[in-house]
DNA sequence: TTCGGGAACCGAAACGTTTCGGTTCCTGTG
DNA sequence: CACAGGAACCGAAACGTTTCGGTTCCCGAA
């Protein structure tokens, strides 16, 4: 009893009009009387007529899909705080108007190069999302080449591509004026894993903050955006003849890294070191103690980047966009510089 | 200069054979002689032939396409194991096959209804995975009656639909085992929400597993999966007359609440009392004390649902499987009964 | 030598839209 | 009253495959 779907054939049958005065009609086309447009627009409903995706996509040119390619380790996947909230922002922005998002991972860069040429070869996509971008990223020249509509998130100032973008520096500038004010001097920081843009962005951005306010850079460890990372940031930066009195760390994971490994060597955070972290996750708010950060918004990133995507799609070009600031976010493992120091 | 794709036409003009003999030879059918169909392939790869999904897609009647509609509040999302890994076994199984993965999120109940009457009006899947089933779930009903081939995950053993399970009643046999020898008799669970199926699995293997020991159940909390739930539980069964002396909570995230409220309590875990977790989240690997818990391997789990629904599409039907049980894993949260206990 | 049967190949319909050029008809203007 | 112009509507091509029925041709069996 597999019932034929009902098609637009059906409809103009019923209706006793051209196909095409139904497509221009259900479409919102001109040259279709209004009343006309509504006997259609009611057989279509009587008959429960719903067009062929399939059929739209091979007529107009069109897959009403974008596509997000991570790339990033699926175990890492499990503690990063971004994506949960920026898929479920761009679901916002494109679900209603007819589009949906294929999500693909991979964890080594040519299977991202790989995926990117599959989607675009396929036509799968109408468009991507280009999240952790890495400095001169060769998959801008990709996309470029491969002529799909892209829109960058958080790339750089200069990028080539439409961008929407949330402005770390603001919260950093609050974060370093914060401590400048408990009276830290000596602000080290710990840094993401350098090839990635918004590593460079977040370390420059501190830069600028200490210099605004007076202070000069405290030591700067490379890390890799991990926990491990943190933990292992403390060990050399705690062991110093003359250790910091604040850090600042490039990810909420690594700043509880941090904090673990600090509290291990009997070092009391945030008696004698402050740290803070960037992301705002979760868990910030449950360890002890709980963690100073700046809140970044994937949610809104990704509902922007949806709606820019979408326009970009189908009208052909868009303006760049900015989400309000990422905030500081004050909790208890920031306190003033100890006596003496 | 938008150069028009190269289309089966072309390749069929060129190797001077009919459309239909293309379509054989690339699609590996009979009817087309092997050294006719060297050419035919040699021909395709010099004009760099794609075929077009959407063309096949609208003659072939499928979309090429699988659907994961996942029901849970963004913000929980964040927190959430089980999705990184999950879905990046799902492509492990599907891109091979020249499948995609749509991925959706809804919040709330009537959203993902939605969006899986969407997804199958517009047959824009060819198929979908059911994840985070609930007890009696309106979800099966409704794949059913929209006719779209469904695997479900972790489903219990009465399944109306095909499916994929990973054993946790094995994982914690052990685990209930190993406070048993660690001397334990009075031991608590934390659930997790209770209209979850798996919670309900988990907390039936909990009381399975108890009476294999020959010990009587202990007080239960239902929780939510939370981290705060878990603390919440903390603060009940540790203000008992008669405390617990060894605790098994539904998932990891809940355990880490529990030891934070029990330490801060005064409570030493596991001086005082065992905690157990469950889906050994790499957080329990950072957290003091280290988390005794269950693993699961949601990747394992994606790549057997994802083979599984493409054969269901594919061929009609498939067995149901399995994949290895989860196990215990022994960290620092689990100790001995304390004396005179 | 004839005939049947299968392999190889072909042509066209079908999938379900959109779009574009063309026809009809009505209205207003001179 | 004639005619231009535009609104309403129609028909068919186009999108790029797969599939199915039909034709050709060759080979082996009788």
């Amino acid at each position: 009893m597999a019932a034929r779907r009902v098609t637009i054939i059906d409809v103009a049958r019923r209706a006793g009009v051209a196909v095409s005065s139904v497509s221009s009609a259900l479409n919102g086309r001109p040259g279709v009387s209004e009343s006309t447009r509504e006997r259609i627009v009611q057989v279509a409903n009587e008959l429960g007529f719903v067009p062929s995706l399939r059929a739209k996509s091979l007529s107009g040119r069109r897959a009403f899909t974008v596509g997000l390619v991570v790339h990033r380790d699926p175990d890492v996947l499990e503690l990063d705080p971004f994506f949960g909230g920026f898929i479920a922002g761009i679901e916002e922005a494109i679900d209603p108007r007819g589009y949906a998002l294929v999500l693909q991972v991979g964890a080594r860069g040519d299977e991202v190069h790989q995926r990117y040429r599959k989607l675009a070869a396929d036509r799968r996509v109408d468009g991507v999302f280009m999240v952790d971008l890495e400095v001169d990223d060769p998959l801008i020249a990709l996309v470029q080449e491969l002529q799909v509509p892209a829109v960058a998130v958080n790339s750089g100032d200069d990028s080539p591509l439409p961008a929407v973008r949330q402005d770390a520096n603001a919260g950093i500038r609050e974060t370093v004026q914060h401590l400048a004010a408990l009276g830290h001097r000596r602000v080290a920081y710990v840094g993401g894993r350098p090839h990635l843009l918004h590593s460079l962005q977040r370390e420059n951005a501190w830069r600028a903050a200490l210099a605004e306010s007076g202070l000069t850079p405290g030591p700067v460890v490379t890390g890799d955006f991990t926990y491990l990372g943190g933990a292992a940031a403390a060990a050399t930066l705690l062991a110093l003849p003359d250790p910091p009195t604040a850090v600042m760390c490039a990810n909420d994971l690594s700043a509880i890294g941090f904090i673990t490994q600090a509290e291990s060597m009997g070092i009391d955070v945030p008696g004698k070191v402050s740290v803070a972290g960037f992301d705002d996750i979760q868990f910030g708010t449950y360890v002890r103690p709980a963690l100073t950060t700046v809140r970044t918004t994937p949610r809104e990133l990704g509902r922007e980047s949806g709606r820019m995507l979408i326009d970009l799609i189908e009208t052909g070009e868009v303006d760049d966009v900015t989400v309000p600031d990422a905030r500081l976010v004050v909790r208890d493992s920031t306190a003033p510089v100890p006596p003496g120091r």
